[in-house]
DNA sequence: GTCTATACATCGATAGAC
DNA sequence: GTCTATCGATGTATAGAC
């Protein structure tokens, strides 16, 4: 619901109804409005946390680092576009919070998350599979958001997950261009 | 103010004082607080298409397909980042604007500096310059996910507009991968 | 633990003087 | 054109019965 509706417009009433209760029930089991939303964010970025980890496992430890992260962006996308509702929650009202709140979701429960992302990253460096003069975090950040905004692509525009996941890595991984196009870009800026 | 505190959490009274005027005052130029938002959206997508445009333009004729989408991207990261208040609140407020108006912007507003995007991308193609295996639609989307999602980085994560930009550039056209561990993703899913 | 009823605050919008 | 004053609606939060 957080998800369709934004934060502030998501009404007490509204979860409520879903929840076969009535609105003041809801304050048998939260504080706040906010401390219902925290809770769900928290447990939404847990779950997509696990679906990630799990991608990651199923490969075994054969698996190259690059693989790896590869199967991190897929699982991503599953949990962005349709396979953890809150995930898209997250992505979607993480903006619409209360500074504090944001905040602290951020530093708590975002954090090892990314944390995870960083040491795909790092690993992938390490065994000398990715080139080492991109700034690891910001290319993480670059990665995750293009994957976070699925959740507001206009509906003509919607792609599975596996489509959107594949297309990703095939120009991240590949490179876009045909041939040597690369290098007349590093000149720019 | 869009851009820091959401749709809903902007009241007409911290805008009015911004504008040094009373709240009652706004409704002698705008019908609804919805008016103004549509406007403020309006005319902050209208000056990132003109900045981006400005920036093609500016590599002249000769420029590759190639070159000129480069330019384009460093220009939407400046636009999203510092350069345009605007933009860094379209980006933040789309996905919590009232059913209606999201529509109405995203038909209305968003479509032609979608279509530039898919120009540049599409002459590109043509052009030879990038591969011919990818959705374009989808690429244009991630790229500028990607970007638009620079204003939910944490405060220390945050890179300048250049610096993104040539990362994502040199992540998008030369690969991220070292050698050739790009053949074995492509199997993945 | 869930309900009904209601207090309380907030904020968009309107009215009307100047 | 800008102000003050206020209406009316909405929605969170609380009180208290069952």
């Amino acid at each position: 619901m957080f998800s369709e509706t934004g934060y502030a417009a998501t009404r007490l009433t509204d979860i409520a109804e879903a929840a076969d209760v009535k609105q003041g029930s809801l304050y048998y089991y939260f504080d706040s409005k906010d401390t219902l939303v925290a809770e769900m964010l928290r447990v939404g970025l847990q779950k997509t946390h696990e679906h990630v980890v799990t991608a990651i496992d199923a490969l075994g430890d054969q698996a190259t680092a690059t693989a790896r992260l590869a199967a991190a962006i897929h699982a991503h996308a599953e949990a962005v576009i349709e396979a953890v509702d809150y995930t898209a929650a997250n992505a979607r009202i993480v903006g619409q919070l209360p500074d504090e709140l944001r905040k602290r979701h951020i530093r708590v429960d975002q954090r090892p998350y990314g944390q995870l992302w960083d040491g795909l990253l790092s690993d992938a460096r390490a065994a000398g599979e990715i080139r080492d003069d991109l700034d690891l975090q910001t290319l993480r950040l670059l990665i995750l958001g293009s994957l976070n905004w699925t959740v507001e692509w206009p509906d003509r525009a919607k792609r599975s997950p596996e489509r959107v996941a594949n297309i990703l890595i095939a120009a991240l991984f590949d490179g876009i261009t045909t041939g040597d196009h690369s290098v007349q870009m590093q000149a720019g800026a």
